[in-house]
DNA sequence: GCAAAAGTGTTAGTCATACACCCATGT
DNA sequence: ACATGGGTGTATGACTAACACTTTTGC
């Protein structure tokens, strides 16, 4: 192990995505310390030397956040040499996608400052973190097509022109109203609920929730959810 | 940077995929040193303290193979603290695509033992490799539906039945010689040479190539890859 | 009663699939 | 001449895309 001296040190930094308001938003904090210091920036941290990767990302989200049991991936692991102005750190990204209703519950305990921007208004952030939240965008996008990880972004129970609204923002195309419910209901995957939405001031529209074991057994199959 | 404390060292493991023999292989080391001294393992090594993570992945290659220029990516960073027995390493995983045929070219020269397995039959591998090479497969199998990358396990020139025979074991499943045709021609992204296959007991079957410079063309304007 | 979004089917066109024979070459 | 893989077209069914009006609710 002639190469084992230590040369590095370890971070992990998280791209939260959440769906408000029409919008695609990820949660971004202001950095209390140098470097960098008043400048936005992902939520990260360093990872304990006893510290799994993945768990040093959960630990981050629950702390921002107060929610465990989030859907969330490895990104990407950056390591240029000069990413960080006080010595090499490599920062492994992953993302995450959350309701931002579930969220709004924890967010006034935390005292952190913590916010919310819409992805079309994302301003320049530390370190290389910009490049970070492009690659979750494409990922995202990707992801998008071929896992149903919308229903991530919504709340429980959602009505039909809340999931299109969404794929309509993170296809970044309009989706015709009639074609988009044959599809997505012919797959068999919603459920739909006894309830309807309440307090708008048109017709109430029908909730729906998400099958999760449904999906897990179709895909055991060899089912691509597809959109 | 209260953490910033040295706590791990970071190495670069790799991938190499290959086509041959009808076959889809990996490359492997057989371990000269302790840790697993003897086992086989994917090749990969130690990151200097001044050198980028794509240029150390890269010199991994191209000291194994001679080869430079080739399509390579990153994986997924490993980072269990227990993934290695002598300390924490963390270890980024790349996966690469190489042409057999102008790999062979060089093999003999390198002393090393490396050896390609048919990836229907990988020994036991050392750490947590194995883990790294389902990763990789499944990956190369997504990446395969939605990207040109068949082109990169292929000698330059190619008949459309080797290419067939690859997608073929790519995607596990028999394909249609002709609707195969149909579809990879009407993309227009292969140049049919003005030469042919020599020397098989058969009818001489037509040489084509990939036409790089017209799919990214193509692909800045939106056209996206599907087989 | 009016504004605002929910909900609902049909048709035409495009694309994917299934399928079988003749051709060129080497032995 | 025979064995081997190379090369080619058509017909059917499945899926996608385009499109407009009625219903329900809150104000």
């Amino acid at each position: 192990m002639s190469h084992s001296a230590c040369i590095s040190s370890l971070s992990v930094d998280s791209i939260i995505f959440g769906f408000d308001e029409g919008e695609l938003k990820i949660l971004l904090i202001k950095r209390a310390q140098a470097p960098e210091k008043g400048k936005w920036a992902l939520p990260g941290g360093f990872v304990g030397n006893d510290e799994n990767l993945d768990d040093a990302a959960k630990s981050i989200l629950e702390e921002l956040t107060g929610l465990s049991d989030i859907y969330m991936e490895q990104l990407h692991t950056f390591g240029d040499v000069k990413r960080y102005p006080l010595g090499r750190v490599i920062s492994i990204a992953y993302y995450s996608l959350i309701k931002v209703n579930d969220y709004n519950i924890k967010a006034a305990e935390n005292a952190k400052e913590a916010r919310w921007h819409p992805i079309s208004k994302i301003p320049k952030l530390a370190f290389d973190h910009t490049r970070m939240v492009e690659m979750a965008l494409e990922k995202l996008k990707i992801n998008v097509k071929n896992h149903p990880i919308g229903f991530e972004l919504l709340p429980e129970k959602f009505t039909l022109t809340q999931l299109q609204n969404l794929y309509e923002v993170l296809l970044n195309t309009a989706l015709d109203k009639r074609n988009f419910r044959k599809k997505i209901l012919s797959m068999d995957l919603l459920n739909k609920l006894e309830e309807y939405e309440k307090g708008e001031a048109h017709r109430a529209a029908q909730l729906f929730n998400f099958n999760t074991t449904k999906y897990e057994q179709l895909k055991s199959k060899g089912f691509v959810f597809e959109i």
